[in-house]
DNA sequence: CGGCCACTTGAAAACCTTCAACCTATGTGG
DNA sequence: CCACATAGGTTGAAGGTTTTCAAGTGGCCG
């Protein structure tokens, strides 16, 4: 998939630099390293690879995840400029698998071994403004799955993210129906009836505001 | 809505860092201004309100777009340990309305006035890990849209991320209906469809990969 | 030319939204 | 302390949108 040879170069050499960067770049201000280019239908690196981060230079990447389920979702696009991978410096590892939608050419940049101190300010900078300008993050896992899903969804992601001692324990849920439709593209009715058909599925069980993971038989 | 004195402190001194911050913290690491409490209902900042950045304390903030049709929208929550308002720094003002779901205390951030230089170097690393690790981007904006909406808005979103010299030149899009609708949560026969409606009604011309924004028109 | 893949179209079924009514909890003023 | 007002929550039925299934078309490459 992947043929010819990987060169190190610095940003501020590159003819192309202003679409990565927007700007004139100080040489030794970013290095880099131009990636053999990618075919259509190439990966660049597939879910649960090691961590790495690249910039798109041309051509368009589309990121998917595989679900559990064993199907595929389509959970972003990459155009040139923007970042690649940034997730798996958080993680680990790669999050989603990387394929390229036509033929692209991609840059990797080396974040010198975070925790190295404060070498690399400039290149953090840029950094931390480009993924804040980044227009998705791996857009709504839960977008095409069926009401019940995408609230039971919503529901484990929230107590994953509270930091809730014991999985068992019950917790309170500090949005409203309305919020909770509001935020997945659904009515509040049907966040109500997903609700009740988790509970009487005995996924969880709900009672106002108050939600326990799991029912009793779990 | 809010009341009581914001105090400067360095989170390494704060009983709760841990929570923010995973790790035990050096000290004058990390700068922040603990902001008084916000009660249930209050707001953080409005949408257009100037740059500024937060980590959430305790409690739980939802955050809201105000759509061009007067309507608001839930696009992400952020819990303990999550920030709040760092797009605002890549688009200079805040892109969207921060209100306590609950009870909650916030911390400002302040970002070393960017383009300073390396000064910071273990703050924008810490920033950047976590904004690699947050979980949602103001996410699907488009969701709980009609289909054709979706794939009007997926359009757009598309030809301006892609650096597109003319609004009126016509550009080919590199993915399928498949992973479009894949990514917008759609089958992909309601992705033709949907594109149909909006040829025949002029949005766009579509022929088969290829797609001009505004019909003959425009 | 044949095969494959993407794309397109039609019809039935499933799902979700809408509308409307009603219920419950909470808090306020009398 | 009770009555009432309000906001959030719940339930049912009708209607619209989307999905699914099935069949057929078009282009590209061996």
């Amino acid at each position: 998939m992947r043929a010819g040879t990987a060169t190190e170069t610095d940003c501020a050499w590159c003819p192309s630099n202003r679409r990565c960067w927007g700007e004139a770049l100080p040489s030794e201000s970013v290095h880099a390293r131009r990636e053999p280019p990618l075919e259509r239908g190439a990966r660049l690196f597939e879910q649960g690879d090691a961590a790495g981060l690249y910039i798109v230079s041309s051509g368009c990447l589309v990121l998917r995840v595989s679900q559990p389920d064993g199907s595929q979702r389509v959970v972003g696009l990459r155009l040139p400029g923007e970042l690649v991978g940034l997730e798996s410096y958080a993680h680990g590892q790669q999050m989603y698998t990387a394929q390229a939608a036509s033929p692209s050419t991609v840059c990797r940049l080396h974040l010198p071994a975070l925790g190295a101190g404060a070498a690399h300010g400039a290149l953090l900078e840029r950094l931390l403004l480009k993924s804040a300008a980044q227009p998705e993050r791996a857009s709504a896992p839960w977008a095409g799955l069926p009401a019940v899903e995408r609230v039971a969804a919503f529901i484990e992601n929230y107590s994953q993210r509270a930091h809730l001692s014991a999985r068992e324990d019950p917790f309170k849920l500090p949005l409203t129906r309305a919020d909770i439709g509001s935020y997945l593209g659904l009515a509040p009715e049907t966040v109500v009836r997903a609700l009740g058909h988790l509970s009487q599925a005995q996924r969880l069980a709900v009672r106002g505001r108050t939600v326990r993971l799991g029912g009793p038989a779990r």
